[in-house]
DNA sequence: TTGTAAGCGTTATCAG
DNA sequence: CTGATAACGCTTACAA
């Protein structure tokens, strides 16, 4: 007698299918991969009887046998942040038409080096053939990088891994955009808002506001930080309430701009007669905002979509073919104006 | 000669710990498995050539061994809304704390009951041993009952698909919730702006406000229809703004609030003092609107959290244990008051 | 155009 | 406590 259990109702396979049709197990095979060489007639038989049986295939022994899996990975911190969400959606669009699918591995915000290792480790044994790096620290300790190594990946919002790739979405360019565009309406300096350090996106905006007010010969004020949230932007607007020729702010995110006009309001100071606010990501709400956010907006979901199209590409060893410009965009709405003369 | 690639450089595999540690495939599958009988020394000697070698367990051909995944599905609509990721964000959280992987498959809002039976497929195919559903249709069709027949599914937002099972969160109480605040404030109707009645969410909390007002023997005026996005709410609240008497609004959603207010802001029409408006949700910047919103909270993470554990426990054929409380609560900030006297 | 045979890496069963 | 062996369901390579 057999060692396994006889299981008189499993599910059907190849085999079951086969008989039905009066072929061979191979023959189903070929159908379902849309083999060419396959007689219509054939074809024909084996699609009635894989309908009649309700036969599906077996994914872990298709990649068993093929050494494919048609898995790609997924690294997210916080799945809760618009961004985050939107960059998934677009990952898994494209990932979906064609033909992929996607696992995602969470990782808590703020978490250690090794909580990353451990998600990319989880996501190599479910078979990914590649992993999309939706986080925000850096990747360059030797363990990630063995790893990047044996699965390509791809981040999604600042850059590849690859060096020599473009950059997907350049930070700097954004910090840029909002601190010129307050510099251009007649602010004397601008005092900035960071977002949480830990995230390299938040890094490289402050950089960037260092950079331009330098190049104009404006010393930096002293950083006020935060951390993304709502609750941190409205900290920081107190903070910046209490400073009187603070006249503009840039923000690193919509999210604490709301809490930071919040926090303004409060304290009697006018957006944007008394206090200019540029912030970053045009969320949906941020048309909605009182006033109406002027922001840099980034492409999130087509970010997904190309980090997506990257990888694959990569993976079938076929061009990339152009990628999207994704550029981000400076949206002026009504939270910044020229400062009142004195 | 072998009909494979002889593949010189492929991953190691469990004979190649087990000749590196002079033991058997077998003890090294045991003490993967962490099964009780082995000699600490042996599973000692097995560690050491798993770390030299860089060895991982080949998911796929676990899988077909045993039968077993450990693989959840998750189908999703519409990823970018924050209930949406909020959910997925708790489903994941708990699925990787028992050892199981999450694969999502999206659908697009407002698609065809086929869309989601082969985002249902998929996930199948892939060897998902249940599925969340976390979409806003009903299930109710002949081909989807098969599915949840075959594979264990729960709903994470509404209710169970278990007929006898408890509602996770009960969106009437929420609507009722939302109706009875602004009736108890003195306010003589409650107008209503819809979320997409597509989703049964938005068609349930509407039905909470005609049963409430028709218990206090109030014919509810018309319902004025919103889609959940801002610019809907903002397009409902031109309409409101044309009804003088139009004091209290109950809307379904966070986001629409915030387009609603700016509506009645431009119209000239002041929130609370001319307008009471409640909505649902509570997203982490309903506390920042102008005024900050009165609104009903919904545990996003907890309710994927119960969701998942409950799909957990029911595969695992164990008690689901005490399903945690997920009652909405009604938040009251500065969108209500009660009406001027006039 | 179709069929046969081998093998993918693991786990379950049973024997020792 | 450990080992040998037979599946799991599919795909690749080759033969017919």
């Amino acid at each position: 007698m057999s060692p396994r259990r006889p299981s008189p109702d499993r599910a059907p396979n190849q085999m079951d299918v086969a008989r039905a049709a009066g072929v061979s197990a191979q023959t189903v095979s070929r159908v379902l991969a849309g083999h060419p060489n396959v007689r219509p007639d054939t074809a024909h038989r084996v699609h009635a009887a894989i309908d009649s049986l309700g036969y599906r295939i077996h994914a872990a022994a298709a990649s068993l046998a093929s050494g494919r899996t048609r898995i790609i990975g997924m690294i997210v911190v916080s799945n809760d942040r618009y961004a985050s969400a939107a960059l998934g959606a677009g990952v898994e669009t494209t990932a979906a038409a064609n033909g992929y699918t996607v696992t995602t591995a969470s990782v808590s915000d703020h978490a250690s080096t090794s909580a990353f290792l451990e998600a990319f480790d989880r996501l190599e044994r479910q078979g990914a053939e590649g992993v999309v790096l939706n986080v925000p620290v850096e990747l360059d300790s030797p363990e990630m990088q063995l790893r990047t190594e044996r699965t390509p990946s791809t981040r999604s919002q600042v850059a590849s891994l690859q060096p020599d790739a473009p950059l997907v979405v350049d930070q700097h360019v954004i910090g840029r955009l909002a601190v010129e565009h307050l510099l251009d309406l007649g602010h004397r300096t601008v005092w900035h808002v960071g977002g949480d350090e830990y995230w390299i996106e938040g890094r490289h905006r402050r950089e960037a506001w260092e950079q331009v007010l330098h190049e104009r010969g404006i010393e930096p004020p002293p950083l006020i930080p935060g951390e993304w949230t709502p609750e941190s932007g409205y900290r920081a607007g107190r903070t910046i309430a209490a400073i009187p020729d603070a006249t503009a702010v840039f923000v690193s995110s919509d999210e604490m701009a709301f809490g930071l006009i919040r926090a303004l309001h409060e304290a009697g100071r006018r957006v944007p007669e008394d206090v200019s606010v540029v912030s970053v990501d045009d969320i949906a709400l941020a048309a909605y905002a009182s006033p109406a956010l002027t922001t840099v907006r980034q492409p999130f979901e087509e970010m997904g979509r190309a980090a997506a199209q990257r990888l694959i590409s990569h993976i079938e060893g076929t061009d990339a073919g152009d990628e999207p410009d994704l550029h981000p965009e400076l949206i002026i709405r009504s939270s910044t104006a020229a400062p009142l003369a004195r």
